[in-house]
DNA sequence: CAGATTTTTGACCATTTGGAAAAATGTTAT
DNA sequence: ATAACATTTTTCCAAATGGTCAAAAATCTG
């Protein structure tokens, strides 16, 4: 019999979909267990998006899964071994569009498209960002980690990068890390605050909410940071 | 023997504070049952804002404040009545800055004091702000409902307000309600966000994230919302 | 097809949790 | 002091929940 669900210490694994390449033949997992992981992993995403961690049962998961808990169990052993994966892959994918803010471009149209991906992202998968909230709200205690090491890194060397266009003339000078702290948190609003938004907009104004949305942090953001004269 | 815990079917009651004015003599609340539900609410306040809604259990809000669960439910029916209350009294904290942006003011002025009161809310009242971004996260279950009334019914009326002073030339023109938006993601995102903006900033900065907070957005809004010329 | 292995199921368990009842203890006005 | 009421504690319960385990079913391999 095999050691039931090795989804505990690998830490790390079958988290990024393994890239591409050949299915690795020794050690390997079964068609079957990639398939169900990423099934359960899916199901995962909207339930603890939605309920954060605590507030979601396995029962829950299982459900939308379209399997049995003990099934479910046998894919992954606890509860936190499903959230894991779902909050490192995720974290990647939130950082991604910061790292490709490109410091040898120019500063305001690199900015701009930094915040309509970033607003695209929070259109095309609220659940990611929702599920992050929900973490970073309670503590981030399964992250905390990541966030002083990675995260942190990250914004460390975007902000020299805004400080050398500042430096240089090209934007406004204010402090680069609230900067991007702005920008999280405007694009974000829009997949986390949603169902605020819309009911604030009312139904007529509430389907053009993102392209609105893009319109005007364009121009707060061009407007704010963009050099007079 | 009394009818066991009242907190449930008057809805509002006792929420509010009951403001100033003598003790109501008839039908009115004990010294102790103002005191202890106080002190219930004060406990429940920490203990919702920092696991969501089904995340806290009566029992540690029972422990946080001090007594026996059973004593709690003497006070507090069920788990909701404790946690409407919290969301309403809430709610209306929360408005009271923007009902307070003076239409017959500045506008550059009224916007950035709309935004330093906003963001002090956000430093001394964090856990409300948890709270309530807990909720809407979830999807705002237990108060949709005054999100689409009174919440609307405010921001319309402040958009207008807007909209006029865009109409005298007195501010860039830009969608008034994603205006508001930008204000409430911003300036809350340092009370929800925290862990993360410290983790970010590390320790040696940490300390100062408000103050450089205020001045920042200070800078952008008014850089970014002010007409030129 | 037979044997080995993987996957699924059903029955089960210990804890936690929301909540009810009733007895015991306090408090207060007369 | 005592009756009437308010508060607290003790005990208890049913449902929900995270998780286990052995046996059955399905799948894969030669």
């Amino acid at each position: 019999m095999k050691e039931r669900g090795n989804g505990t210490e690998p830490d790390r694994a079958l988290v990024t979909a393994e890239g591409a390449g050949g299915a690795s033949p020794d050690r390997g997992e079964t068609r079957i267990q990639r398939e169900k992981r990423e099934i359960i992993l899916e199901a995962a995403l909207d339930v603890f998006s939605a309920n954060g961690f605590r507030g979601s049962t396995i029962d829950q998961i299982a459900e939308a899964a379209g399997m049995s808990k003990p099934n479910l169990l046998y894919y992954f052993n606890r509860k936190e071994d499903i959230h894991k994966p779902l909050i490192e892959r995720l974290l990647h994918t939130w950082l991604a569009p910061l790292e490709e803010m490109d410091g040898s471009g120019d500063p305001i149209p690199e900015i701009r498209s930094y915040i309509r991906r970033k607003l695209e992202m929070a259109r095309d998968y609220p659940r990611e960002s929702r599920l992050f909230a929900n973490e970073i709200l309670q503590g981030a205690p399964r992250i905390i980690d990541l966030l002083e090491g990675e995260l942190k890194e990250l914004v460390d060397r975007k902000a020299k990068v805004l400080e050398r266009w500042m430096d240089e003339g090209k934007l406004v000078r204010v402090d680069p890390r609230h900067l991007i702290f702005s920008i999280w948190a405007t694009t974000q609003h829009y997949a986390d605050f949603d169902v605020q938004v819309k009911a604030v907009l009312g139904k007529q104004y509430s389907d053009g909410r993102f392209e609105d949305a893009a319109r005007y942090l364009e121009q707060l953001f061009v407007h704010g940071l963009k050099p007079k004269g």
